[in-house]
DNA sequence: CACAAATATATAGTCATCCTAGATATCTTA
DNA sequence: TAAGATATCTAGGATGACTATATATTTGTG
């Protein structure tokens, strides 16, 4: 399973880059979108996203900027990068590729 | 997500006590079985595979026993214990939580 | 006004897991 | 007899998630 292991590791990227691939995010307010709509499955730590989101930025799968948000406070935000939307792509992918492992192994899961 | 990282890095585990779970199985076999069953997705390593059955033995969810196969060649049964199934019926649920969570913040999953 | 709570970013250190790589042994087949 | 499949095991490296902490600003409350 050559990219199962990215992935299952990656799940947490691969949430982030979901996210800040339909619109601009900063940090916070990612932890909160995570959890408002999981409907508080997620609840994101500072010591994995802040790392995180460094990992992903230095790979360059997004941007971070230093912008006014619409409450005038500077904050920091992760724009995501042509090869981010590439990656997000394959990533969907490999998703469905391992749930359809997962399912022919554990048996069918409901809904 | 206080199940979460569990689950997400005992994806491993759960397959393994997935497995067990319908049948006695050895080391060896059960790095085939998942070959075959997920139609060549996951290819368990050994050194991933057989630390992960002595973390479970330990943990008290899985006993390996030397017994003869079929073929009269001595091999290492793992088979499942009360404490695995109660464990095993709890990760399936968590497995549907993950998944739910999953799909409410990347979008739907296909089939 | 003062203080608590929420907002917001960051990182050092710990722990667990996955994999690489190698050791060892038996059995089957050409 | 040799090669390849079967079978188990472990040390060490790499990576990532979390705890805990530091720091600063803003909002809400009494």
């Amino acid at each position: 399973m050559p990219q199962q292991r990215e992935l299952i590791k990656g799940s947490t990227d691969h949430l982030l880059l979901v996210l800040i691939g339909q619109q601009p995010l900063y940090g916070y307010k990612i932890i909160k979108e995570l959890d408002n709509r999981s409907q508080g499955y997620f609840k994101f730590k500072e010591g994995t996203l802040y790392p995180a989101l460094h990992r992903m930025e230095t790979a360059g799968l997004i941007v971070g900027k230093w912008e006014i948000s619409p409450m005038g406070r500077q904050r920091r935000y992760y724009h995501i990068t042509p090869k981010g939307e590439k990656l997000l792509a394959l990533e969907r992918n490999q998703w469905q590729d391992f749930l359809t492992a997962m399912r022919l192994v554990v048996g069918p899961v409901s809904a």
